[in-house]
Formats: structure tokens, sequence, C-alpha cells
DNA sequence: AGCACGCCGACT
DNA sequence: GTCGGCGTGCTC
């Protein structure tokens, strides 16, 4: 037997697959989508069977094909739907074929070697099939029987709690016996609830999309904050469920959407298989493997879920659906979790809901172009107004000597505070401060490595570079004009937590943000805390804007919003807008109103006046218009190229060499650069980055694929191809 | 990804 | 004369 296997190693060179012969004591373990064990020049790799008996179209002799070494599985790790996939994923992102199965799988079942994630065994104790009692139990040895019968089988780590010696006679007379079962990871805890009646909009909404329900249909729901998406989201799903259709559901990180994730496993309980970045190996494993033996029928999770196992999908929901890590850019293939399930539902012939308060640009002009169907939730469930919002001008409040706090963010947080009621504030940025310069010269602190100023970070009195982790302890003396003049400048997390001390120090604050949540479970601890009222006030960085859902607050503040404003990305307003808009969200969910109180230097900015209006769609109006002028999605589509080099002439060069050739080879594109990109060294390596704008390219794809392959022996540059990129820079 | 093969410079 | 630098090419 001869079969076609993909090897581990990711490489252009070898993205395809090598025939191997099958000693015929294994023939009966091998069937396409399986893992083998093979030998491959002088190592030993791992590899998926993705044929059989089958020649590649270069045809090789037979006498130099090596055997098999082993059968690493015993089911296909890959169906046949996934394996398709995987092809579609180098199509459209022009990744390996290998790093499109790999991102698909948890660790455990990546094709590679020497990763070792058993499965957790448990033992558990059942009555034995017929019982003759022969002998007199004691007391304790009744109380387990009793217990069995009416239990049937029982772990006997809890039975062992009652008496381990009757267990042992219990065991030795054959009355019981042991089996041993899996044990899951992931231990989830929550309680059943009532399900909300829905609301009149809410039932609308799910029967407009059950018309849908086998058929390929992409809905957009745009729901305000608190318009009750969720509980639309999970009436489908159970309905569709009643069918035995089974639902996937994306959320953004599920660390940053607890929340969320509560509410669906107190609806769905044990159906509920989770799947993110911060579960261990062992966890994921177990998951994963719970769906794919239909032992559960929903899947929430981030990016990657979006790839379960499932069958007989029902319906995919992409909550939060502009959220940017839906799309993987730091690593190949850089795919979109929306593309994807778009992709899937062709295949399973079901409706795909994206839903979202501030529509990605893309997604809006799709639905009143007719593509997506269009929905509209504009009220809350609660009727409640949406929060007030003021704008305060910044500029106005340096003059009366005022730092991070207005008068009127003052005020407002004391009324509210003394009203027991909670706030929250949102600072755009993390650390201290973010620069660290000389008050005499100028100078600020670089990092060697990078092209980006440091940070600095007070609980270790340190500098940092965010993008390669350099760090260097903070100095005191100029080391240019050896003055004692080194200030830190900007405003970070730190400094307002500090104040917030002075000028508050009655109440307690809690700070959140990627330097407090970095361990595992505290996350969940910080929310539980906020939500139980051991804080007054949450101070924290974007990821307080999202999905959380305190009824408690009812002021939302926000430092300064200029900082997402000033990044250099067309998408700047659009972030702007949404960050915002979900953290005004935050206030005023309960039965008190809310406030939001946004400190800026930019008052008169389009982006602000529509946030303070709650006006997604003039704010839509708006931003079409300038795109339109300027020539950016959604009136053209983007392609990303970025040239890397650790020599800085090797990477020019070839940016230019590249530059000719797209130019020459795609007719209908504007092609802009080389420049340099946003942060021009990272780790020492330059970088340079070209953008391809275009309405409509067929040759786009053969044209890169040509690119890539001629510079694939080139090891002095990397060439990165990143196709709708979430961020240019 | 590894690793062998091969063709040039500075050494016991 | 030889050791080893890493550029190049191959892995069923």
């Amino acid at each position: 037997m001869k079969i076609q296997v993909l090897v581990e190693l990711s490489n252009k060179n070898i993205d395809k697959t090598f025939t191997y012969l099958v000693p015929s004591n294994l023939e009966s373990f091998i069937s396409v989508g399986i893992r083998v064990q093979v030998p491959f020049g002088n190592q030993i790799l791992e590899g998926f069977v993705l044929d059989i008996n089958k020649e590649t179209d270069n045809q090789i002799e037979d006498i130099k094909l090596k055997e098999i070494i082993k059968v690493v599985d015993l089911e296909p790790i890959l169906n046949e739907e996934l394996l398709e996939l995987g092809k579609y994923l180098k199509k459209t992102t022009l990744c390996t074929l290998i790093s499109a199965y790999q991102i698909m799988l948890p660790k455990a079942l990546k094709a590679r070697n020497n990763v070792n994630i058993n499965k957790k065994q448990e033992s558990y104790i059942i009555l034995n099939d017929n019982i003759k009692i022969d002998f007199k139990l004691n007391e304790k040895q009744q109380t387990i029987i009793d217990i069995l019968k009416k239990e049937k089988q029982v772990s006997k780590k809890i039975l062992q709690e009652i008496s381990p010696s009757s267990i042992k006679t219990l065991l030795n007379k054959n009355v019981i016996k042991e089996t041993f079962k899996e044990k899951y990871r992931l231990e989830k805890t929550y309680t059943i609830k009532e399900k909300h009646p829905l609301v009149e909009r809410q039932q609308q909404v799910v029967n407009e999309i059950l018309k849908y329900k086998n058929h390929q249909e992409i809905f957009l729901i745009h729901g305000v904050t608190g318009s009750g998406k969720t509980e639309v989201y999970m009436e489908l799903i159970e309905i569709l469920l009643k069918e035995d259709k089974t639902s996937i559901v994306l959320v953004p990180e599920i660390s940053l959407t607890e929340q969320i994730v509560n509410r669906f496993l107190s609806r769905f309980g044990n159906n509920i298989a989770i799947l993110h970045s911060r579960l261990s190996d062992g966890e994921k494993y177990d998951e994963y493997r719970k769906i794919a033996k239909g032992e559960v029928k929903i899947v929430i999770g981030a990016r990657s879920a979006i790839f379960a196992p499932l069958k007989n999908i029902g319906i995919i929901i992409v909550d939060e659906e502009h959220t940017d890590s839906y799309k993987q850019q730091e690593q190949n293939p850089k795919y979109s979790a929306i593309d994807v399930a778009i992709e899937r539902s062709k295949y399973h012939n079901c409706p795909v809901v994206l839903g979202s308060a501030t529509p990605t640009l893309e997604s809006y002009a799709r639905g009143i172009k007719g593509i997506y169907h269009l929905i509209s939730m504009t009220k809350r469930v609660n009727e409640k107004p949406l929060p007030k919002v003021e704008i305060v001008d910044l500029s106005e409040e340096i003059k009366k000597q005022n730092s991070y706090f207005s008068d009127m963010l003052k005020i407002s947080m004391k009324k509210t505070l003394e009203k027991g009621e909670q706030v929250i504030l949102l600072l755009n940025k993390r650390g201290y401060s973010s620069l660290s310069t000389c008050r005499n010269c100028g100078y600020t602190e670089k990092c060697p490595n990078c092209d980006i100023s440091l940070t600095y970070h007070k609980t270790n009195n340190m500098l940092r570079c965010h993008y390669c982790g350099y760090g260097t302890k903070l100095k005191e003396i100029c080391p240019e004009c050896h003055e004692k003049a080194m200030l830190n400048l900007g405003l970070g997390t730190e400094k307002v937590e500090e104040e917030l001390g002075i000028l508050f120090k009655d109440y307690k604050v809690i700070r959140m943000d990627v330097d407090t949540t970095s361990k595992k479970g505290q996350h969940e601890k910080i929310i539980k805390d906020f939500e139980d009222k051991k804080y007054s006030i949450l101070l924290g960085t974007q990821m307080i804007a999202k999905g959380l859902d305190f009824e408690n607050v009812t002021l939302v503040g926000v430092i300064n919003a200029d900082t997402s404003l000033n990044i250099p990305d067309f998408r700047s307003s659009e972030k702007t807008f949404d960050l915002l808009n979900q953290v005004a969200g935050r206030s005023g969910r309960g039965e008190k109103e809310g406030k939001v109180i946004i400190q800026t230097y930019n008052k008169d900015h389009y982006v602000l006046k529509y946030v303070k209006t709650h006006d997604y769609l003039g704010f839509f109006e708006n931003e079409m218009k300038i795109r339109r002028m300027l020539s950016y999605p959604p009136y053209v589509y983007v392609t990303l190229i970025k040239i890397m080099s650790k020599d800085y002439e090797t990477a020019k060069n070839i940016s230019n060499e590249i530059f000719t050739y797209l130019k020459r080879n795609l007719l209908n594109s504007k092609i802009l650069g080389p420049s340099v990109a946003n942060v021009f060294r990272v780790n020492n390596v330059y970088r340079f980055q070209i953008i391809i704008k275009y309405k409509k390219e067929e040759s786009l794809y053969n044209v890169l694929e040509k690119m890539d392959e001629h510079y694939k022996i080139n090891n002095k540059v990397k060439i990165d191809i990143d196709f709708n990129p979430r961020n240019i820079g």
C-alpha cells in the first residue's frame, strides 16, 4: 500500500505530499486524515495521510520509497470537511497546507513529534451485573450499595470518603467493580437559570433568521449595547438544538467575555465546549475531543474555535464581529475567522449571524448593499435610554491646573460614589508613562533593537520595549547632556491610579490591564470582586470596554480619548468610535440611569460628535465619504506586503524589486510604496511595506504566489502577505 | 526544519 | 597540505 503524507514541516519548499509504503500489518489502520510517523531525510517526523494508493504527479520509482514507522491515531484527526477547508485556507491566504491543518488543531493533535499530552483517567465504581450477596453487609457497605443503585456509577474518589475499606471488601467479593472513564480537565461551574422571555423585537429577529435555517445566508445584526443580542443567539441555538443541529459561537477573546460564556453555561450547561487561548494544553485537548466525539453540540470560543470539528452545524454566530482578533495577523495562515465561517456555512447550508453595535464599515456596507441580510435592534431591552455622553475639553482644564481629572469628571465621580454606585475609568494606554525624556536636551530613551521609545513601568522601575521586550533601568541622568533632567511624560494606568488614591482616598480602586491580568484567573477575580462591590472604581485599558455587564455602574469616564485617534491607520476613527461607544455602553445597564464623560484635546473631532449622540449611522455615512475620497476599504480591497531583513540594504533593494514586479503585473491595482513600516525596526529586523489597492484583480493570487515562490529561496529576506489586514503599519 | 555537500580562506 | 566558514539543495 502506498500513501500520500503531508509532513509537519511548514516550509514552502516541501509544501506537498510525499509517498510512503505501508507495511502490510499496518494497512488496516490507515485512513485519510490520520497521523503517521515517517522517516524524512535523516529525521523522524509526523504527518497527515492525505491520500491512499495514489501517486503524486512526479512519479518516482518504488525502489526509492521508504516505509512509514508507525500509525499514530486510531481515528482520523481531520475529517473530510476540514481537509477541504485547509485547501481553501492555502488558496486564500497563500500559506502552506500543513500550517492550515495545524492551526485547526489543539497542540496535542497537531502533527508534531515529541508532544506528550495524555488523556486523564478517573476511576468509577459500578455495581456488578448479577449480584448475589452471601454475606452480611455492614452499615457503610449498605450505604455504598444504596448510592450505586441510585446513581449507577460514582467516582471512586467520592465513595472513598465513606469508607475505603468497605470498597475494598466489596471489590474483593465481586459485588462492585471498578471501571475507568476519561476525565475531562476543564471544570465548568454554572447553575441553570430560567430563560428570560424574549421581548417583541428579539422574537422578530429570531423568526426572521429561522426563516433561513437551512440556507447559507449571512445576517448582520446591528444592535445597540443592551439590545439583547445574546438572548437572540441563545434562542436560535436552542431551537436548532431540538433539531439536533450544532452551533458555533465566536466571541472576541474569551477571557474578556467571561460574562457571556457564563450566560451560555447557565442555559446549556454541559452541552458546551469552550475553546480559547487561556486554557491549558490538556484542557484544550479534552474540549476538542468532546466536540469530535459529538458529546457536545455547542462550541463557544475565540478565533480558532471556528475550526471546531462539529458535524451538522445549524448556525454560526460571530459576536462583536468588528473585533480585530477574528483576523489572525501575527502568524500564518493570516485568515479571517469570519471568512472561514462563511466557507463552512456553504458546506453545512446554514446561516451565519454577525452581531455588533459597531459593525465594520465593510460589513455594514454589505448589509446596505444586500449582500448581508441587515437586521437592526435599536432599542435597549429594558427600554432605558442610552447613557448621556458629555465631552470635556482638556485644553481648558490645563489652564485650571487639572491634570488627569477635569472638574466635571471629579464632581460626577464624587456624586456617583457617594450614592454607592460604581465608576469605570478607561485609560487607553498601558504603563506608568509613555516616554522618558530629558527636559534639558530633549533626548528620549529608545529601544536599541527597535525603532520605538521605551515605556516606563513603575512596578519594577524599568523601561520596557513593547515590541521586543528589551528592558533597562530608569535613568535619572541624561546620557546625552549629563544633566539630571530625565522626566516621564504622558500618562498611564499606574499614574492615574496614584492620583485617584489622593482624590478619592475613601474609595477602593482596582486596576485591570495586561500587567494585572497576565496570570490565569486574575481576570475573572477582578470582575467578580468588582461585581461584588469590593471596589468602587475600575480603572483599565481597552479590555474593560468589551462585554462587561455591571448593573451598579452609572458613570464611565474616558481619561483621554485622543490616544487611539492618533494611531496612524486608516481605521483609527472607526476603532475610536467603536472603543468609545463600547465603553459608553458599560454605563447604566441596570435600573439606574448612566452617564459618560469623555475627556479630549480634540473636542471638535467628528468621531466624538457621533459618540455623543450614539449615532452609528451618522458616523458610518461620514466615514464612508472619507474612505471613498482616500480610496480605502470598503471601496477597495487592500493587501499588505511586508519585506523584512536584518540587512537594511537587502530589505530596501528587494522592496524596490517587488514594487516594480507588482506594478508590471497587477494592471488593475494601485501599488503604494515601498515605505518603511510603522515601526521601522523591530528586534534589529528592518521592515518595509507595500500596499496594494484594488477593486477587482483577477490575477492577484497568481502574481503574489509567483513572487512568494521566487523569494522563498532567499533566506536573507522574509516576505509576508496579508490579505485584508486589520492594521496597516 | 535539519543536514550533507561543496567550494573558498587562515591555520596546526 | 587541512579545518571549518556557511551558501545551496534535498528530503518519499
